[in-house]
DNA sequence: CTGTTAGCGCCTTCAA
DNA sequence: TTGAAGGCGCTAACAG
């Protein structure tokens, strides 16, 4: 490999005015550095990563971890992720570095590790938690990092997420227009930022409309298919008042309800009226489902690139207020909405 | 971050024989060096790679280089293989770089992209083609690589793949010993390794068989469901002689062909067996198949191991001969196989 | 506008 | 068994 020495002999330099020239400094001849960059190209020269990151302190790689599973090949969050990211990064010229950390140490570790070793500029964190400890951890190191999501209550780090507080509202609003007033929510794992919000968003709702929350009608837990069809069964047990509308934060959910209530022979939405959100993963399409599922969509594939702007924004030190993004999301009303069925109470 | 400096001044030694002591150096004395590594211990010390690697020219780096494609999340080996290979090289203490290129320039130019800022070990290559030009590149330029699949004819490269050609050969073992005679084969795109292979076994099977092979009923395309049931629609069209057997590269193939015999009305085994080479992919089991699905097995999932140890073993200058490994398949039969229905010819 | 000097953190001669 | 010196390839500060 040539390198900048080679360079610098061939054009007939000094190596720092070579390098000069090499990366537009603005102290060099016009002339010189169209020469120098021809000469370069010429040699198929390219500047060392590891001897200038040594002093720059950059390297132009971020990395991704993820904890190991056995499904991590089945998780649609982790494969778009890293098609994506990897994608955008490639894209600007830069390195996507994935770690999938083995399970016997705590993750900080990993990190602690991966920064040690001073090759990484910067970290994207997927699923935070609430007190995210990954979080805290770069936090208290002075490591940049972007998460996809928001660690609330104070979100002092950059970011893209969606509005999941708004996301629910919005939801329950046009339920609740329709003339709902008793809105299941089956809802994702406690302590994972989007399902928090999404819970604020659900509350305050159902506050604003006075209405009080039943905890017989709220669930929170992993979001398959078969916890869909599971909940439903029990939120339509005999003696309980059974829900008029089901919210589900994610399709597949929403795919459990539906052989739910198909198996309990009640009708989408003359008995019950199913929403979901929809990341608008290709696993699971909305259009799947009969009747056609009204959801509030936000493509999780559109994320990655302003993604990877924080991240690298953040890197060329840009404020962090320009930093917080928060996407755009859409309401689609198809058919599986429709008004409260009379004489409810 | 602590540096070398840090820990020499702290234990009381020279740079250089910290650097010994961490590195285990013969000519170090062992309380010294038991010494020096509680100290870097203590002080969460890290060999900084960009350092090391621009003196010994390891970086402990390895990369994937995957063209972008718009159903790449759907891709079941790239998914697989990025959360397998990822978690081996992790589990090595080493970091696997993931690169999505843009089909704006060739992949070659990629290749010489990432080699040429000097920071990554090796490569591992997905999908050979014959005349693989990226194995090419990669070999004239030095650069160890490692290729999941081989490139024939002659593989003078470390490469972790299952024996291909013997998969297709058994499998035609198998329906000839049961009397087929018309056996329909429908591989995946030609030009591809593991496609030109299995080629290579039905064309040898046939031949000892002395059965001569008919254009008419051998397919070489994409491997989805869409593609099985229109080859297979195909081929049982009137006025040709049907298969009374069809091999699928692939359980995806299998399902459509599957739904192409039930739509023509005929029975498996009983009018037409079918087998497939079954990757072991979780999208789609051989157990969703009824009658269940005849297969060689050869699970995805195992390769990412072997894989890893080649390309970590060529790092390390190991002679080719251990570094080319051929993994084990099973053949399965189920129930999609039976004897070839009398009087076919 | 250009060259000289110094140093990033580490490893590997060489000499003691 | 240990230390001093040099250099991997690059960039930044300081002269000219």
């Amino acid at each position: 490999m040539a390198t900048l020495k080679d360079v610098a002999r061939a054009a007939g330099l000094s190596i720092t005015q070579t390098s000069r020239a090499l990366n537009d400094h603005s102290d060099v001849n016009e002339m010189t550095r169209k020469r120098v960059k021809a000469v370069a190209r010429s040699m198929n020269y390219q500047a060392n990563i590891s001897a200038r990151k040594l002093v720059t302190g950059r390297s132009g790689m971020v990395a991704l971890v993820v904890p190991q599973t056995p499904e991590l090949p089945q998780n649609g969050l982790f494969i778009e992720g890293v098609a994506g990211l990897s994608a955008q990064f490639s894209g600007r010229g830069m390195q996507f570095v994935l770690h999938v950390a083995g399970n016997d140490r705590p993750i900080t570790e990993v990190y602690q590790r991966l920064i040690g070793n001073g090759m990484l500029d910067g970290f994207v964190l997927f699923s935070p938690c609430d007190d995210d400890p990954r979080a805290a951890f770069l936090r208290d190191h002075g490591i940049p990092f972007v998460v996809h999501g928001r660690i609330w209550p104070d979100a002092d780090h950059a970011f893209f997420d969606i509005d999941n507080e708004g996301i629910l509202y919005q939801t329950m609003d046009h339920l609740i227009g329709l003339g709902h007033r008793r809105i299941a929510f089956i809802n994702g794992q406690p302590g994972h930022g989007f399902a928090s919000a999404r819970m604020r968003g659900y509350l305050r709702a159902l506050h604003d409309a006075g209405l009080s929350p039943d905890p017989a009608i709220v669930s929170e837990g992993e979001m398959t298919e078969a916890r869909g069809l599971l909940t439903t069964i029990g939120m339509c047990r005999e003696g309980a008042p059974r829900p008029t509308a089901i919210i589900c934060s994610d399709v597949r959910l929403a795919k459990g309800v539906y052989r739910a209530l198909e198996a309990l022979g009640l009708s989408i939405p003359g008995d019950v009226s199913v929403m979901a959100h929809d990341d608008h993963l290709p696993q699971l399409r909305a259009s799947a489902f009969f009747p056609a599922l009204s959801v509030t969509k936000a493509p999780l594939r559109d994320s990655w690139k302003p993604l990877t702007d924080c991240l690298t924004g953040l890197l060329d030190g840009r404020p962090l207020a320009q930093l917080q993004i928060v996407g755009h999301h859409e309401l689609i009303i198809r058919n599986s909405t429709g008004p409260a069925p009379a004489g409810g109470d």
